[in-house]
DNA sequence: ATAATTGATGTAATCCGTTACATTTTGTGC
DNA sequence: GCACAAAATGTAACGGATTACATCAATTAT
């Protein structure tokens, strides 16, 4: 591999020049720069960005910190993130944490090591030290930490979570299931309180009954119904994704409830699938890929210095299909 | 951040042991070791791994190329690949190519500038120059180009459509239906024959009106199959992909034909939504983490200079599920 | 006891660009 | 044609680790 100072001598100047006509290429004369180019050409030149890191102190990566790369929630974020910063030059490195804080705090500890000069998180699975501050450029996506001062992107959770079971409300429901996350995490705890709000504005008394928790795993939701169903005589259900909604929907199947008839789903996220499962999934929609493009953006301002929004909330919308109907009378 | 030469000043050592003492400690006194460590506890000492990369001039790191990060049939792969890099040292980047060949060149100039290492590519749609043999450690996982001087990890396409199909003759049916992937990609090419050859073997002249192509996503195979039903009889149909499959199931669906009774579907993949469709689908399964592992086992054998098989090819496996049943008399 | 070997440590070159500073060239104004 | 400013280019330090080689001390063999 031909380094800097070959092309330098096949063009008969300086490896100095060589860089200005590389990097500003207005800085040096009309003819130089055609004769480093051309000697560029010809020696096949490719510089070595590391070297370039080291001086520059930066290395234009950036690590996106998932909790689980199977989980399809994360792709089309992911995509956005990448999309915006491909344009401003930087890479992304795909960090899965397999919900462990101390896999997060190895991709944490590529910036301290200079290999990558950010981090996006879309998980709150983060270790403590964090939560009194830190000198890593951050952001979070989805998920976050109450009275934590890292940058958000994020959705109204609790008003979404309204919007949909007041949509069932609408329709005629009253018993309303609800599948939860882990209810350690903020995100699903608004969302309960969502919910909540959304019993209480028509005076129906929440009930604990109705609530059963899963891990936003497809097989968590057929199981939380499973149990769900013994405990609680319902007519609609409120998941709080759309994976366990699929996974409730196989559960409802087999125990001969029919959907929408019987019990009216709605998910939460939007995922592709959605559109797709029998009967069509109500479901309330998450911009993903915006998200993933604003959390990027926040996080390029603050690598180059400026100051960000702390939070920036993204609108949903729900998105009526067929999983559901008024109760029978 | 402090440097090597703070610890070194702090321990009272040079910076050569200072190095020796964290890359290679038996090099050093158990006496001067203690004082390492000490020092570097003491100062928060994290080395510029930067630094490091350029004087070794490997970067430890790996780029995943996919061509669309938002299908989740790569995911697991992914999620494999990066188990095994990790536990050898590596970091992935993930490099989405949205389909376009500049994107995957980008990628693989990554290694020309000395930013990675090594690459896995889940695609084919690679540029050119590859064809004729590369310098840049690669092993290609799922898809392939038939005489290229990489090495692939991947399933027997051919026998497993085969199987899918051999199954679908042996419930009785024989009017077989066929999603097809794009017919430029050679794992197409494979499956359509493997199709074929179950037909042929029981002596059913394979008929072009079978056919419709898809790209592999959900909505492709909504119209794929929208447009077949109106040009082919059939009691059966095979998909190339299971999004595709879940596509046309809801077709079917729309079009009041009932899976299974009216139409079996057989999908390919096996993703992790095969089993919570409605009903569940029957598919050929893919062992996507083993996939990944392999590919990410044979690279590494490759940057440590050894000799990687030329291609490994792993078993599928036919589930069996609620989406097929026999023809009606 | 002395030479030879082994082990521990230090010195300084090296990886390859970038960039501050010095120097030379070119150009402008009078 | 001269003085001076501006533009172009060169020189060399620098980033922060690794490592070949040199040196020195301790151990072993003879």
């Amino acid at each position: 591999m031909p380094t800097i100072k070959d092309v330098a001598k096949l063009a008969g100047v300086s490896t100095a020049t060589v860089s200005r006509a590389m990097m500003n290429p207005e800085k040096v004369s009309e003819k130089t720069r055609l004769k480093v180019e051309l000697a560029v050409a010809e020696s096949g030149f490719s510089p070595n960005v590391i070297a370039r890191n080291l001086r520059r102190s930066e290395s234009k990566t950036i690590v996106v910190i998932v909790p689980d790369i199977a989980n399809m929630f994360f792709a089309s974020i992911v995509r956005g993130i990448q999309q915006v910063a491909l344009n401003n030059g930087y890479k992304v490195l795909l960090g899965d944490s397999i919900h462990t804080v101390e896999q997060a705090k190895a991709y944490m500890d590529l910036v301290r090591s200079k290999q990558a000069d950010g981090i996006i998180s879309l998980t709150a699975e983060l270790p403590m030290e964090i939560r009194q501050g830190t000198e890593i450029p951050m952001v979070m996506a989805c998920e976050y930490f109450p009275g934590f001062p890292i940058p958000t992107v994020r959705i109204d959770n609790r008003g979404s979570a309204k919007r949909a079971v007041d949509y069932l409300l609408d329709i005629g429901h009253s018993r309303i299931g609800c599948i939860t996350g882990p209810m350690e995490n903020p995100i699903c705890v608004d969302r309960k309180a969502g919910y909540q709000d959304g019993l209480q504005q028509v005076n129906i008394e929440s009930d604990e009954a109705a609530f059963e928790d899963g891990d936003f795993s497809f097989q968590s939701g057929y199981s939380a119904f499973m149990r769900l169903h013994q405990q609680y005589a319902m007519t609609a259900l409120f998941c709080f994704n759309d994976m366990m909604a699929l996974g409730a929907m196989k559960a409802a199947t087999q125990l001969g409830i029919k959907v929408p008839q019987d019990l009216s789903i709605v998910g939460f996220d939007d995922l592709l699938f959605a559109e797709y499962t029998n009967p069509e999934l109500t479901t309330i929609r998450q911009p993903q890929e915006d998200i993933g493009k604003t959390a990027a953006n926040t996080l390029m301002k603050i690598l180059q210095g400026g100051k960000a929004n702390q939070d920036t909330i993204v609108p949903t919308q729900l998105l009526v299909r067929a999983s559901c109907t008024s109760p029978k009378k």
